[in-house]
DNA sequence: CGATAAACGAGACGGTACGTCTGGTCTTGTG
DNA sequence: CACAAGACCAGACGTACCGTCTCGTTTATCG
């Protein structure tokens, strides 16, 4: 009878957000983060987050997720392989700052929270993961990239290397870095297979 | 002037792999892990732990690590190439049990403990580079692979994608995969790079 | 909002009382008593505990305190001198068994706990001692006792020797002890304070 | 086959000591003193402690009760009933200061630890009674108390008021007190007594 | 327009685990 | 062999949050 308040659930958001900003600082890593801090900062009972959240991840999957995908789109006015080379650019410039590291906190919950993970692979993974593959498929369609290529396989290697410079928390997240990984994957790295790509 | 007692360091380790083993019914995850539990089902007092590790993040460090690196070695009897396809192999088999669910859980855990993180970039992940880089250069050396290739990209290329999988929970591991990723990533995928490019 | 739980009320005093009597074969000292044990006696948590009481000391008074004073009262139906008499012998009688070695305990506890002195100050000697020095005002009003005497010091005299015996551990605690209290202080111990005195 | 360290002994009962002087300004109580500490500022091991003492409240006993007999003994060159004054006048400038609550906190700690009560009493209220009986009794002899009065009682009553202050931290200690003490259990509390008892 | 039912804030509750502290015992050299 | 050093088991401490559960108290339709 009485409408979901949208007010709670923005203050709810936006709280989360606020104790999880590294520029507040006293911000929270997402394990410190607790659903008693966010209530109290919203000024919202417990009760309402757990009515409408069944868990802290889900909180700060809400909160995270749209904001990322909003920041990070794919170009529809470049040609594919450009639009790739941008995407995976923007990812770089997002992942090296704060919001990387809450990323990588959130999959990080993930691992021991199987309805997380399964509300992350829905929200996130999964329109990311196809909206990569079809960028691959139409640089495929365009000839610029081989017609013989496995398109996943492919798009997953692109990709791959910047999370998992993301979760181990190793070396530059940067555009050298994605561009790199682009151009090494379009020489190969048999023996001579470079020369004859080269040149063309 | 007393020395540490290495039956209570056997038994703390051996009780958390017991906790976490997966083919123990009632097994934990690491979250769920507590100092508390292990002192429990080692027969110690929580102090004793506290003495020697100073979170739970780095007591499941202890008892993983040096496992996991006796369970998947570099074969220095092949040529480089085949041993780091027989590499990739052996960590896919590990990776797809419940090793690897461990070993995700436990990165999940260092995304919040930059200590942790720091002991598992120190015990973990700088050998195992290390070692992995040392394998793609004798293969350069070899000739089986390109002597233009940037050794550490490509090695950071060849195993992104099994912890990509592992961390994101995503497709199968196995060595199918691996092999895949080996295959594509000799080929390239630019346009033309494909067979004729290579024979000669 | 919502109301403090007498029955969780209950449950604790209840518990403290169980482990602290003696007549219970496992009873506890104050010392060896627990928050922990009083929870865990109660089926109560211990935030419970502490969002109402700040130490354990502060349970155990409230748990032997009421008890007490409602099991020795001051008549009011009998002359003031036998009142005090018939007082002084109640609490004999309470103090000679375990609820006296109980009462020695608190009182010895509160020594290096001030708070805890404050509130056995505030609910049990100072009602307590308002209401012994007014039998012996009454008294004096009555003709019983002399009209030149220091009421308090007097009433301290009268009271002290019963908690010197309780809190050294010395001699008997009963009616014979107090009665001789009383006897002894009407006398006097100047010589020729005797009999011949007294009469007239 | 070696002798008890003398200087271990002197040096725990030293660090004990300088632990509970108030005039330290790190200064512990009782309660919060501990084996452990004592064993830290004595430059001993736990070790040597539990060897010569049973309880903290025993080196707490050892440290305390010789110095203090020795600060408040009974003159002999007095007339019995002067040297009861000042005996008890002695008492309440000591037990005015830190070294009265030290005591009142020592017979606290006695209150649940039974041995050390017993220490306790041998080593503190046996000498100090016998002691105070004995002047008592010298009075009666010089015809200063009266001959029919209970000594033992008459000497507990006369003590027990300055015990009642220590130990319910009530009201001053001091000679005012102790003096009032003697002059109302002189004269006795029945009505008339005083007048004929005042002249002579 | 007043009834009513959901949403809400407040926060008490039984729990679990935390990381720290002490107590008292046991072990291993050293002098 | 007394001792120091200190590791060890045991278990209480007081705190932080968990997720559940009343409680009144709004508040927004719906009859």
């Amino acid at each position: 009878m009485v409408a979901r308040s949208e007010q709670s659930r923005q203050a709810i958001l936006k709280a989360t957000m606020d104790l999880l900003d590294e520029r507040n600082p006293e911000a929270l890593s997402v394990r410190k983060l607790s659903i008693e801090k966010i209530a109290q900062e919203a000024g919202v009972s417990k009760t309402t987050i757990y009515r409408w959240w069944s868990s802290k991840a889900e909180v700060v999957l809400d909160t995270i997720l749209d904001n990322h995908l909003a920041r990070t789109p794919v170009r529809t006015d470049l040609p594919a392989l450009d639009a790739l080379r941008e995407h995976l650019a923007s990812l770089a410039t997002v992942y090296a700052g704060w919001e990387g590291r809450l990323m990588a906190q959130l999959i990080g919950e993930c691992q021991s929270d199987p309805e997380a993970m399964r509300i992350f692979h829905e929200r996130f993974f999964e329109p990311r993961s196809r909206t990569a593959i079809a960028i691959v498929e139409r640089a495929v369609e365009e000839g610029t990239l081989g017609s013989d290529i496995d398109v996943e396989t492919v798009t997953e290697t692109l990709y791959a290397p910047l999370y998992f410079r993301l979760l181990l928390h190793i070396g530059e997240i940067d555009r050298a870095f994605t561009d790199a990984l682009i151009d090494s994957a379009l020489l190969g790295i048999a023996p001579g297979s470079a020369p004859a790509a080269r040149d063309h």
